[in-house]
DNA sequence: TTGAAAGCGGTACCAG
DNA sequence: CTGGTACCGCTTTCAA
């Protein structure tokens, strides 16, 4: 059923109709009900399409898949469908083929103009960010889940990473370890650049040199973690503790630390950085997993939410979350053994 | 730019234009080649608002995604993002809000009436399966990720879940394993019915008698795992064998039998399935888990193929296609310990 | 508070 | 092979 046919079944006109479904003010309130209520009698409900060639919105928002399976993703996108479960906007999903790997600007380019989205999300962003410059030149709204250092203002949310790091390297140095190794994100990603801050800092601090062969960059995979941490745990002395960036990380380095019959808990401490997965968790890990924990699903929640506060006419520039990261004490991080101080 | 104004710019009517563009035969090939090079030159771009209008084609396929977190999501969308990338269709997320959950129906109905996809990806099916019959009745073309017994005719694809369990478990009951312990998918879906199926049938094949202490159903996470296998390696004779459902489970396998001192590889097997992650993998684990294994990127891939194929009028009861597993042997299907066979 | 009518930006039928 | 034009279904001035 079509608004013309509807508002002439009810005895009205269509624009009268329009805007009783649409809540705007003018419509009597006696004249609303009605509508509001034939309406969910004959089923007539508007032309998506129709709204939005005529509004110029979308009702959707954009998200960039990567070519890259990330386990994070889905939560982050559960989080968003948690916010926009209740709006009639959509999350829609580009995907990024491999031929825009060597140009993704070109990608963000189309789908700005290609007008499908009311605004977009930007994840992983790097200190300069050519896509942060290239949306705000489009104007397509956005928000950078992370952060750049790029001048072009914009709205962001970000954790903590430089604190979070920070804190866990400090803990660890209390605890005595003074040879701590760091799993860190990919290369070049702000995030990355934080997180090594934060353990360069505390290193610092305590006055323990920074040793470059402790670090080491990549993503998030089990396999990464498992052959750094053998690797690091081949060294003489060896490290006593780990940083890890992420749960799959922290497996790999259980499993080098087993594979060298070292006792995580004992000869080798970790804490690692935990995004909460409904599925895999610190608590459940043998021994349990000491963390630096910050819901990415929460994230996604908010990001949504603060971008239809920029689609309700919010200022782009006045957005900027950083989120605090708590640091969660549990078996893996111990004191350093006293036959590795030196 | 608009059309008409693209148009007159170049000299030619929106009608010739608009045919050039969308790849019409009737078209002369000289026109065409300088329209698409005027419109890349000039950048013009279809409003894709417009363009869904006037066709009725939405240009995306729906996927609904449940509240709850699934790690198998993103792999799948990656999957469906490979294929469509080339394409230009995108995938679009409606978000299941909670009030849904009770009626789930209505969910699909509203993305059926709303005109917002051109089809849609149904997931975890049930054997009579409700949505089915409801988008063939609403007409909106679809195909199931899984199975169903209903008998409107569908399309789908699948993976062999009975045969690969029944699989796993004769390999199992080969290596003189008696007390093989099942950890299933959630009760009442399709392919929980399967993998029970699978299971049972070895058994009976083998002449050993199932016991339904040793089958528990559930999501697929490391806790379950976890508290299903102390549970069931706390009983007496204990279990010397599990069937996983999933790479997560596993996970909680693996820590159960290490809380009781037993050894994975020797006092316990494990075989589970694997959906094919690109950061935890079987080969990685330690020691390394024995799998039946088969890629839900896949299959995510595959399925919007068939999906496109569906849209340019391929028959859907002409689709239906059930992939085989393969059984990969690793460090943790052993034979059954001498002591345990009671 | 309600209605008439002109867009929104394309597509596709019907002529030529 | 090319062009004129009536839609696609809703929103939003403008007028009443």
């Amino acid at each position: 059923m079509k608004l013309k046919e509807f508002a002439r079944e009810i005895g009205l006109s269509p624009t009268t109709v329009s805007r009783a479904l649409s809540g705007y003010p003018e419509v009597n309130e006696a004249t609303r009900a009605r509508v509001m209520e034939e309406a969910a009698r004959l089923g007539y409900r508007p032309n998506i399409n129709a709204v939005r060639l005529a509004t110029g919105r979308a009702g959707a928002i954009g998200v960039v898949m990567t070519k890259a399976g990330d386990y994070q993703f889905s939560e982050f996108m559960s989080g968003m469908a948690d916010r926009l479960s209740s709006e009639d906007i959509d999350i829609l999903i580009t995907p990024m083929a491999e031929h825009d790997t060597g140009d993704e600007l070109q990608l963000y380019r189309r789908l700005a103009e290609s007008r499908r989205v009311d605004a977009v999300v930007i994840h992983s962003p790097r200190p300069r960010d050519p896509r942060i410059a290239l949306l705000h030149q489009l104007k397509l709204p956005f928000i950078v889940h992370g952060r750049s250092a790029t001048e072009v203002p914009h709205a962001w949310l970000d954790i903590d990473n430089e604190g979070a790091i920070k804190r866990s390297t400090e803990h660890l140095l209390d605890l005595g370890h003074r040879r701590i190794a760091l799993l860190n994100g990919r290369e070049g990603l702000t995030f990355t650049l934080h997180r090594l801050a934060g353990y360069r800092a505390a290193l610092a601090e305590r006055g323990v040199a920074f040793d470059p062969k402790l670090v080491t960059h990549g993503n998030f995979t089990d396999e990464i973690g498992f052959r750094f941490a053998r690797t690091a745990l081949e060294q003489r002395p060896r490290p006593t503790a780990f940083v890890a960036g992420s749960m799959m990380t922290a497996l790999g380095v259980y499993r080098a630390a087993r594979s060298m019959n070292l006792v995580i808990g004992r000869d080798i401490s970790v804490i690692a950085h935990d995004d909460v997965f409904p599925y895999l968790t610190a608590e459940n890990m043998a021994p349990s997993l000491s963390t630096t924990r910050s819901s990415i699903r929460a994230a996604g929640s908010r990001i949504t939410d603060l971008l239809l506060q920029m689609l309700s006419g919010r200022e782009a520039s006045d957005i900027g979350e950083l989120w605090p990261i708590e640091l969660i004490l549990r078996e893996t991080s111990r004191p350093a053994p006293k036959d590795a101080a030196e």
